[in-house]
DNA sequence: ACCGCCGGGTGCC
DNA sequence: ACCGCCGGGTGCC
């Protein structure tokens, strides 16, 4: 029989099983096209069948609850053969013949997504029931529906009542629909209030110099717990000897492995960064801390240029800090080491979680394996009194001055018990939280490094705040894994404290032969700004699932923007069971969301809570502030044209009302969109400098004849929309537009994004804003031209009203206290190049940081302008949008946004840079708007905006949100 | 599986 | 005895 078993076996657990892990990739293999979509299909309807072979298998199902189906082209007996996985990727069993090579026919052909669920528990042996449902294009619906009766199976219409999740009923599930403002709202606070009141504060080792603030300490301890902590999360519970999960209402024999991290969403400015040196610091194996000061012989800061500075000549792949001593004297290396006094076996985090270990485990589940359920008390303290025991234990077990740790304990006791039944069952514990160490015991004890993976241009920031917050005398190996020379030694790698990588790096290594950070067995791997990797179909993404590390931590601002799809990418790096895999996601979280239902949501709350910390500027613990920012005020200075400039102002302004007027008669709005927004972006251009236009003054609007002309027209409209600096998302990720290219209908998209769109869609493609038809070859991009005139602009210097405000502003500040740094803020880098010439006229040192310059130069103006250094500059020119978020202004404390945006979001986020943690002046903030302008009109909506109750995330379609857009150029232009 | 199916043993009652 | 019937072996794909 044994040997008739190909595939499976006795109850396998997730990731370290490496038969699981094919079971798993097989199920996220699955269906991967339709689950890009998950929350179009329609159902087509449902039938009965029969899952057989349950005998050979461990998968548990209960009532009610979801199985996947997962197609077996190899299997040696049917290559129809469809197998049947529960939640948490054990196999159940098989689909009876006939039905499989049915559903063989709809799953290869990719008709239908097929998804089962259980009507009736436990208690099958051999043979049970599934009700399979079939979802998918409204185009296929008839030949899934012929498939379906020609082989003689009936097709319910519906879900046959055993849709539910929470299978207790065989009734349809009442599902609480919410309105689109509760769901909202529901969204918006989603990482709001996750404080959680229990949660303690812990204080940094020694070896972090900077005092951490209460809040920090905060994340610090939560972290710690997170870590340390192997209780599962209150969703899952301890059933009749198995795991059961509260959430899908889904058992596993096996422990399921516990999310050993989480996601820090604090505000930016709270810390993050801090927090997470102290985690590395304090927390090291078994909540010991890493490295402890050099006592003995406190040496000088030294060295600190070579880690700093990532450019530096040899700049990359620097080994900044070389440990001298020898690895095993380190005092780093005590916590690994056995005759090294133990401080403290258990953190004071853990010591409250009730531990249970490993083998009190079996010990109590083989007392109490006959005489079945009642004394749920009894059990308890059973369990209870094993878990003191065996703290006594640790704490005497001295043998020959060693002391045995905790977990080594635990796998001396599970070895003992080896030839026991590892079948796990423990007393439905007293407390929630169920503990073993069991998942404790399989990690790799020599891992000990961390791996932090950052955008390029926070790098330096962490290498600065590793040299800030870490004492002078602690050696910290700290190894900076970028540029060509970096070494790619895993032993030197897994040797390190922190190896500091990028994105970039990180997926540049992934596709190639062997991935020196994949081969590296980390202890913990943090992905900061972590939202970077919600696109599941990106490299660097797929990447990052494949780090092999005990602790996983996402550091991030912003965890989600507006839908959904990107929590899924967070949960899937957390390994969050069994949400990772993308089906279950789909069926349990995002379609039940997303259609508005109650319980949906608060399963989706549940989630986020367990894994989560938020924080905002705002929060406040036990009534205090979080933190104490300076005031920051905004003032409006209104600024009047000068009759020459009003003139020309109202000439544009009259033909663009004309233009769009017509458009709209037309009902040609939406088709001519780019023209539109070029008007509008003219307009705003007027008000800050006339020349700002540059060459782009040709009238759009008028049809092209020759194809080079058009292309002309269209690479012209594309840098009004685009080389601005104005923030114009792409309609197919609705992100902000990278690698742009504009359609012969111009639209502007990002270029891999309608690329992907041409190639799905074939001869069909079509423009997904206003439908017309799309070819790869016409998609128009930026050519690599520019700068003839760029000169020109400068020979022929004028001024402008709005540049007389300005320069009249920081005329006046540097005569009252020419310590006072300013940032200049504009959407448009030309308008910061003409602002050049009077800031040097009148002798004001600057600096400059626009979107187009090399990381490498923008560490170095940031620095520039961060130091406090004699004769360093008073005044950063900024492009709105430069940089991304994360980078620290805050030398400066005036904000002077020469322009409004779209987007008042995009200015909160560019005041941030200065308004925030460190920050020792109040912040004043000064928009300069024109008088009777567009500007006016676009302050007015950035305030409607505010009160605005959109429609919940991501159900949104792109041109649905192009049409409001569309409302409110109507509304600027007075239309 | 308290089934169905297979195949060997068996063969009036 | 080329059947029926009985009862044991057996059992997903």
């Amino acid at each position: 029989m044994q040997s008739r078993r190909w595939f499976g076996g006795a109850g396998f657990s997730f990731a370290d099983d490496p038969v699981t892990e094919t079971l798993s990739q097989a199920i996220r293999g699955t269906g991967e096209e339709l689950d890009r979509e998950p929350d179009t299909g329609v159902l087509f309807g449902s039938l009965r069948g029969s899952v057989v072979g349950l005998r050979y298998y461990t998968g548990v199902v209960n009532k009610g609850e979801m199985v996947s189906l997962v197609r077996q082209p190899q299997n040696p007996y049917d290559r129809n053969a469809v197998m049947v996985a529960n939640v948490y990727g054990s196999q159940v069993g098989h689909i009876k013949r006939e039905l499989a090579a049915l559903l063989a026919n709809i799953m290869d052909n990719n008709l239908a997504r097929v998804e089962g669920v259980v009507p009736f528990g436990v208690k099958n042996q051999f043979t049970m029931s599934v009700v399979l449902s079939f979802w998918g294009r409204e185009e296929n619906r008839d030949a899934v529906v012929r498939q379906i009766t020609s082989r003689s199976f009936k097709l319910q219409s519906g879900p046959t009542g055993f849709m539910c999740v929470d299978g207790s009923r065989d009734l349809p599930r009442k599902t609480v629909l919410l309105t689109a403002e509760e769901l909202k709202n529901a969204f918006d606070n989603l990482f709001e209030n996750l404080m959680e009141d229990k949660i303690g504060e812990r204080e940094a080792v020694e070896a972090v110099c900077t005092p951490l603030l209460p809040h920090q300490k905060q994340a610090l301890s939560w972290m710690c717990v997170c870590e340390n902590n192997t209780a599962l999360p209150h969703f899952w519970e301890v059933k009749e000897g198995l795991f059961y999960n509260t959430l899908t209402h889904s058992s596993v024999r096996e422990r399921p492995q516990r999310v050993r991290g989480g996601i820090l969403a604090d505000d930016m400015g709270l810390g993050k960064t801090l927090t997470t040196i102290a985690l590395i610091l304090s927390n090291f194996h078994h909540g010991k801390p890493l490295c402890e000061p050099e006592k003995s012989s406190p040496e000088p800061k030294a060295s600190t240029t070579a880690r700093k500075n990532p450019e530096g000549k040899s700049g990359e792949g620097v080994q900044a800090e070389v440990s001298v001593a020898p690895a095993g004297h380190s005092p780093c290396m005590r916590a690994n080491q056995a005759e090294t006094q133990v401080v403290c076996v258990e953190s004071v985090d853990v010591v409250q979680e009730d531990v249970v270990e490993d083998g009190d485990e079996d010990w109590v589940s083989e007392k109490k394996a006959k005489g079945r359920p009642q004394g749920g008390k009894a059990k308890a303290t059973t369990t209870k009194k094993a878990a003191k025991t065996k703290g006594k234990a640790v704490s005497t077990s001295r043998k020959g001055g060693a002391v045995l740790e905790d977990l080594d304990f635990a796998a001396a006791l599970s070895g003992l018990t080896q030839g026991a039944p590892q079948k796990k069952s423990v007393g439905k514990s007293v407390v929630s939280p169920v503990e073993a160490a069991s998942s404790q015991s399989t990690d790799d004890p020599a891992a000990r490094a961390t791996l932090i993976i950052c955008p390029l241009s926070v790098l330096s920031n962490w290498l600065d705040q590793l040299d800030q917050h870490v004492r002078a005398d602690v050696k910290l190996n700290v190894y900076l894994y970028y540029g060509s020379e970096r070494n790619r030694d895993t032993h030197f790698l897994s040797s390190q404290h922190v190896v500091l990588t990028t994105y970039n790096v990180l997926s540049a290594d992934y596709s190639g032969i062997a991935s020196p950070l994949h081969t590296v067995s980390w202890l913990r791997v943090v992905l900061d700004e972590g939202h970077i990797i919600r696109n599941p179909n990106a490299q660097q993404s797929k990447a990052v699932l494949k780090l092999n590390t005990q602790r996983r931590w996402i550091l991030t601002g912003t965890p989600i923007q507006n839908n959904l799809r990107d929590l899924w990418m967070l949960v899937a790096f957390l390994r969050l069971k069994p949400f990772d895999v993308r089906e279950w996601w789909n069926r349990v979280i995002q379609r039940p969301v997303t259609q508005g239902d109650k319980t949906g949501l608060q399963n989706l709350q549940a989630l986020v809570k367990c894994v989560t910390l938020r924080r905002t500027k705002t929060s406040r613990v036990c009534g205090r502030p979080l933190v104490s920012l300076p005031e920051r005020s905004v003032r409006i200075e209104e600024v009047e044209l000068t009759q020459k400039e009003r003139e020309e102002y109202e000439l544009a302004r009259t033909e663009g009302r004309s233009t769009i007027s017509r458009y709209v008669a037309e009902g040609t709005v939406l088709r001519n969109y780019a023209d539109v927004l070029a008007i509008l972006v003219r307009l705003r251009q007027f008000c800050c400098h006339p020349d700002l236009l540059g060459k782009t003054t040709t009238h759009t609007g008028v049809v092209a004849v020759t194809p080079a002309e058009l292309r002309e027209r269209l690479i012209m409209k594309l840098r009004l929309v685009l080389g601005t600096g104005s923030d114009e998302e792409c309609a197919v990720c609705l992100d902000s537009v990278r690698l742009p290219v504009i359609t012969h209908c111009a639209h502007v998209y990002c270029r891999p994004c309608i690329a992907e769109v041409i190639r799905s869609e074939q001869e069909q493609a079509r423009c997904p804003l206003c439908r017309g038809q799309i070819k790869a070859s016409e998609l128009v991009e930026f050519p690599l031209e520019e700068e003839e005139e760029e000169s020109n602009l400068l020979e022929n210097w004028r001024s402008s009203s709005k540049v007389e405000a300005l320069m009249s502003s920081l005329l006046r500040l540097r005569s009252e206290d020419d310590s006072i740094r300013s940032l200049v803020v504009s959407q448009f880098t030309r308008f910061l190049t003409i602002l050049e010439i009077p800031l040097r006229e009148e002798g004001f040192k600057f600096v400059r940081l626009d979107g187009t310059m090399s990381q490498k130069r923008r560490a170095q103006v940031i620095q520039e302008f961060q130091s406090d250094a004699p004769g360093s500059p008073l005044i950063m020119l900024l492009s709105l949008k430069a940089g991304g978020v994360g980078i620290n202004l805050s030398a400066a404390s005036r904000v002077f946004l020469m322009d409004p945006a779209w987007n008042p979001a995009a200015e909160d986020q560019c005041v941030d840079r200065c308004h925030r943690l460190g920050q020792k002046r109040d912040v004043v903030i000064t928009k300069f708007i024109v008088k009777g302008s567009v500007e006016e009109n676009m302050v007015k909506i950035q305030r409607q905006k505010q009160d605005l109750v959109e429609k919940a995330f991501g159900t949104k379609n792109p041109s649905e949100r192009k049409t409001s857009r569309v409302d409110e150029i109507l509304a600027l232009m007075e239309l």
